[in-house]
DNA sequence: ACCCAATATGCCTCTGTAGTTATATGCCTG
DNA sequence: CAGGCATATAACTACAGAGGCATATTGGGT
């Protein structure tokens, strides 16, 4: 299933489905319409983030209004959390570096 | 380039190799044989992360050292943030109306 | 019951990509 | 400078996925 999370946001129609539904929930024509797809693909879609579990059904007469569920993300979240501290040690790091640089004077590059 | 990211990551082989370089670099044959990976695909995988910034590499004699660079996970980190914020209060409700059924006792509870 | 609107599904094509084998490149060592 | 490692690249195969079209399905109104 974690796979199936990865695979559907790895296309940019679909992140821009779910970046959509961030907002309200929509049907699928209004779906289509906003991100210029055609309506069989939108459906199709819509079923690979529906099968992410990132997004729920809600039956409105013919419509069909879907719904963004931001659960799966937290998996997504999880995953990146090692490598969070990394990144914000670099970035830390090179804060400290570019401290230390206004602060003394570099250590190895000449003051001017 | 964001594309890219997604990409990259979207296969679970080099989720694998990211992972694997989040202890320590390595060089591609030992990420080969960690992941079960022939050596010609193991550069494959490489090439995909190197060209979405994931990944570095030191040459070494013939040996090519392969680092992980963290740096653009954090674009996936500022991605996912909005959507964070979302399933945090999805957890926060729920926590809420359990915290509110010990509570009471109310099925519906009817605390206010 | 019929018809219309909204959506889903099947089929086809095409591109992209993962995997494999074989070969080329680069770099050290004797 | 010849030989052996480690890695990259090329050529090929196979398959999954995205897009488009036509059509089936479902629900509602009259």
């Amino acid at each position: 299933m974690f796979d199936a999370l990865w695979a559907a946001l790895a296309d940019p129609h679909r992140r821009a489905i779910v970046a959509l539904l961030l907002e309200r929930p929509r049907s699928v024509g209004e779906i289509a319409q906003a991100c210029g797809l055609s309506q069989p693909g939108t459906s199709k879609h819509l079923k690979v983030l529906r099968e992410a579990g990132l997004v729920r059904v809600r039956q409105d007469a013919q419509r069909r209004v879907h719904a963004l569920d931001p659960a799966p993300m937290a998996a997504l979240d999880a995953w990146l959390a090692p490598y969070r501290k990394l990144w914000t040690e670099s970035l830390d790091a090179l804060g400290r570096r570019l401290d230390e640089r206004t602060d003394t004077h570099g250590t190895r590059a000449p003051k001017d």
